[in-house]
DNA sequence: TATTAACACGAAACCGTTTTCGTTACATTT
DNA sequence: AAATGTAACGAAAACGGTTTCGTGTTAATA
């Protein structure tokens, strides 16, 4: 049921001549040494003579040996990758968050390899035993919705209990003793609401999802916090459940028409966007008639119109930190783990859609 | 020089209490059988007794037995991991690839290990020597715009001619022998351009990059060819070529003010949307006065207001192609290599930006 | 009863490294 | 001349599986 399907095809055919790759075994027949020596003649070691040494080298240079990473990663029980179970891999926070974890992974010679969960538990529960059985030295990981929903982190205590490190980020629990990075969402949505309320709008609303995701749970009592610490009352009929991130147009379209509001915050871009749509459809003014502020500082933000105000979570920023503790645990070996929980500070990035 | 540092951490002592995992010699000795007996008796093995495998089978299961995915890969030179290199992953198109990938390789038992060269040569160079040692079975790939501008494709050649299966997508070059996925990416600006010209547009623009990326110059190739086809000349001063796709807001706002167009294709999303940003400030309505059409079909497209008819390029459905020719050729024995190119045909997504 | 076949299991090689612990051969010391 | 030291290298175990090829035991066959 696909369209763009295969167009045209075209065909070439190609004898296979492969050299396959060069090995100590092979290094050693060919120099008339033992696969030791050859070992350590290409670790530099004192042990050999350095004629035997630069001979070898010369060898393996010219033959462009490369030692065989499984092998390496089976004798040192150390694979030097890092699992990266996200919930969505098309959503920019997340992919933000994935160059960060990459950036500091590779500076450091580790490879990350990258599973979408899907908003599954169930794929996240597969991805997880996929990579459990040794492929990896540690996970970073964000729950995925269902996960969150089911409250169910069977997976994640096998995993912490045979020793492999764990880093959850964004979306985590505290039913799990793990690392942990996050943005102090409640503080994010608390600086947005009071942003409005200081531009003098009184009828706030929130888009916002159920409050099984944590940080939907979070941003929606930093809402209520500054709504009630500036005196005016959270009324219901102003906040929007949807029972997860995904769009539904029709409910934020009949949350719209039917609610009395002035200024809108929403968890996410899309909501903002989307909303910002429909007052524009309906002749209203932004800023003037009504603000917006979103969550997520992605392209979308950026290059709408009028661009959007919004709480910007330093995706890159939580991916280095979330690396950073992960290798630190794997390379540690202390006998006593500490976890720690990183809060990182979140940032009203302030466009057109909120008055300056 | 970070915004976003870290604002709180929270603090927790635990004692570690790994349960290591166990493997098939604890099982033998537990058992008092050998080794071979257990790997047998796990895999259902005809040789051993119904008595000792349902022994031994349970034994496993009590103790939650994984075999180790290392050792697996070192025995059977195979890994079950496909590399993915890729030149951003904060970028729609890619990551919607990437979804494609993980959705048939996921299906099959092979992980996906994704690195992004970040449009850097050296980089794209570093990752796959990283991954070629042992750790994929082989390389999905789009390459790198360094790597386009440096038409070097020595790191390519190597890792085919150890026999490593490489798929190119949409960013390609002729200079490899390999198999290729790519979008007919000539037909899909021919297809944007004729809708508007149909539309009775007669001074269509193009921001486009330089012509070494390979999808940008079939891009212009097809605009061009939409034009003469249609009796209308190729005006260069309607062009703006951009040295690559970062976005060049100075560029864009120049060309958009000095330049007599009614009607603009551009080779990416944001530059269609920043464009119609422009176009609105300057008072134009869209599209009565003014049509756009983009490439990718991303949030963006979707969710700007107007929203933005695109030219769509179905990167889940190249990530499954790749990754089914990919795992074809892993798998196959054959000693004749066969190397297609298929050609996925694009659609164009209509939407507000253009008349209907 | 001797031979053979089937059954059930184990020994050992192998994948490609690293690393410990010999073991030579030669030089130095007493 | 005997003892010791050292430089330079190799053998072998180990990592955790898979797989081939025995081998001993029992049951069936001639």
């Amino acid at each position: 049921m696909y369209i763009g399907l295969p167009l045209k095809v075209t065909l070439k055919l190609t004898r296979a001549k492969v050299k396959s790759k060069i090995t100590l075994k092979d290094i050693a027949r060919e120099l008339e040494v033992s696969i030791s020596t050859v070992s350590k003649a290409l670790k530099n070691s004192e042990e050999i003579s350095r004629d035997t040494k630069e001979k070898i080298q010369a060898f393996a240079k010219l033959y462009n040996y490369r030692p065989n990473n499984i092998a390496i990663s089976l004798k040192n029980k150390r694979t030097k990758n890092i699992g990266v179970v996200i919930p969505d891999i098309v959503h920019h926070f997340f992919t933000t968050v994935i160059r960060g974890i990459e950036k500091y992974a590779n500076a450091r010679g580790y490879n990350v390899i990258v599973c979408s969960s899907d908003e599954s538990f169930d794929r996240e529960v597969i991805n997880m035993e996929m990579l459990a059985n040794g492929s990896i030295d540690g996970f970073i990981m964000s729950l995925s919705s269902e996960t969150q929903l089911k409250n169910d982190y069977n997976h994640l205590k096998e995993v912490t209990d045979q020793g492999i490190p764990v880093v959850l980020f964004d979306r985590i629990t505290n039913e799990v003793e793990c690392d942990k990075v996050i943005i102090d969402d409640l503080l994010g949505a608390y600086t947005a609401t009071k942003k409005m309320i200081d531009q003098g709008r009184k009828k706030i609303g929130l888009i916002t999802t159920a409050d099984y995701l944590s940080v939907s749970k979070a941003r929606t009592d930093g809402y209520q916090k500054a709504l009630t610490e500036h005196g005016l009352e959270v009324d219901e009929s102003r906040i929007l459940k949807l029972s997860s991130m995904e769009m539904d147009e029709e409910l934020i379209q009949d949350f719209f028409e039917n609610s009395d509001i002035d200024a809108l915050l929403t968890v996410n871009e899309i909501f903002a966007v989307y909303s910002m749509r429909l007052a524009q459809k309906k002749g209203m003014r932004i800023p003037e008639d009504m603000s917006f502020i979103g969550f997520t500082d992605g392209f979308l933000s950026q290059y709408a119109y009028p661009s959007l105000t919004v709480v910007a979570q330093h995706g890159i920023r939580m991916g280095e930190v979330a690396a950073q503790m992960l290798i630190e645990k794997v390379e540690s070996e202390a006998e006593v783990e500490t976890y720690q929980t990183k809060i990182l500070e979140p940032t009203l990035v302030v466009r057109d859609s909120t008055i300056n």
